[in-house]
DNA sequence: ATCAAATTTAGAATATTTTTCTATAATATT
DNA sequence: AATATTATAGAAAAATATTCTAAATTTGAT
C-alpha cells in the first residue's frame, strides 16, 4: 500500500471530480509542473489506487431511471451456494450493486431498469431464476437526493 | 431527449468502460473515422447523456473499506422538513448515496468510512445531529459481490 | 549533522491526440 | 426529384501527453 501525500490526496480528489482535466489544468490547481503532475497519475495508476477511468451517464436520458433496491435471503449459506449465487447476480446486467450484509437478509441489491414493468419481468426471468434465493423484499426509489462516485480520501 | 442509434449506444458502452481510450481506438472498435466519433462524444456531452468523466478510486487503497447501509425514517413528512434533511445529507462526504425509498423507511444511504469506529464517529457526530430523523437501522457490507458504474444502455 | 542513494521535480524535445476545417456522402423534408 | 440538413472522412492545425535529461529535494544510514 504505497502512501499518499497532501498532494495526492488534492489530485485524487480533482480526478475524481473530473478526469478529463489536461494535466495543465492540475499542475496549476495543484502548484506542480505537467511532469510532476503526470509521474504522479501514473504512480497511482500502477499501484492501483487509480482502478481507472470511465464516462458517467444520465440515467433519465438512456431511459433507465427506476431503481430498485433488492434484499435477497439465501435457503443454504454453504460455500457452493453463495459462490455460484454471487457469479450469477454478478452476470446480470441489471444489477449495478451487490454486497453481502449483516442483518436480517444476507444480500442488498441495487437494480436499475426503465419502468416497474421492466422491473416485473427482471424479477420473474432473471433474478428469481437464480438457484437457492430463499425469499426477497424489494423497495423502489422514489426520488434519488445523492448519488457520488467520489470517495472521500483522508 | 436525443434519439441514440446503435453506434451511439456502443460507443457509452465503451466509454462506461474506459473513457480514457483515444478517438482512434474507439474509431477501430465502432468502424467509424476518428472526426465521426469525435462529433458523436460531443453531442452526448452537450445533450447531457454523458454527465461527466471520472477516476474511479480502490476503496481499500485509500482507506475506505468499511461500507454501512442506514435506514431512516423521520418523525414528519411536511416539505420544509424533507429539504432540510435532504440538504443536510447530502452534504456528509461519508454519504456517497441517498434515495428517497418507498417501504417501511423513508431513506437508504450508503456510507463510507475507514471502519467501524469511524462509523460511530459518523453517526454520533454526524448523522444523528441531523434534525428531525426518526430512527435509523444499519447494515454493514461484508463483502462487495458487485460494484459498476455501467449504465445498460437499451 | 553529513553523505550517498533514491525519488521527485522542472523544462525542453518529441510523439500522440484532439480539434478544426473543407469537402463529400448519406439522410430527411417538402 | 430537388433541396436542406446532418453525418462522415481525410488532411491540417492546435493542444496535449509522453519521454528525456538534468537539477533539486527527500530519505536513510552512518
Amino acid at each position: 500500500m504505497p502512501q499518499l501525500d497532501a498532494t495526492d490526496k488534492a489530485l485524487l480528489e480533482l480526478l475524481q471530480n473530473d478526469s478529463k482535466q489536461t494535466n495543465k489544468a492540475l499542475s496549476l490547481s495543484l502548484g506542480l509542473s505537467v511532469t510532476a503532475v503526470y509521474e504522479r497519475i501514473r504512480k497511482l495508476e500502477k499501484s492501483g489506487v487509480i482502478k481507472g477511468y470511465v464516462a458517467l451517464l444520465d440515467k433519465k436520458q438512456v431511459n433507465r431511471n427506476f431503481v430498485a433496491f433488492c434484499h435477497i435471503k439465501l435457503v443454504q449459506h454453504s460455500q457452493d451456494y453463495v459462490v455460484r449465487f454471487e457469479k450469477q447476480v454478478a452476470n446480470l446486467e441489471e444489477v449495478l450493486e451487490c454486497y453481502h450484509i449483516s442483518g436480517d437478509y444476507d444480500y442488498i441489491l441495487k437494480v436499475l431498469v426503465a419502468d416497474m414493468q421492466e422491473f416485473r419481468t427482471f424479477m420473474v426471468n432473471k433474478l428469481t431464476k437464480i438457484d437457492h434465493i430463499g425469499s426477497t423484499h424489494s423497495m423502489f426509489m422514489i426520488n434519488e437526493v445523492k448519488h457520488s462516485t467520489k470517495i472521500p480520501v483522508p
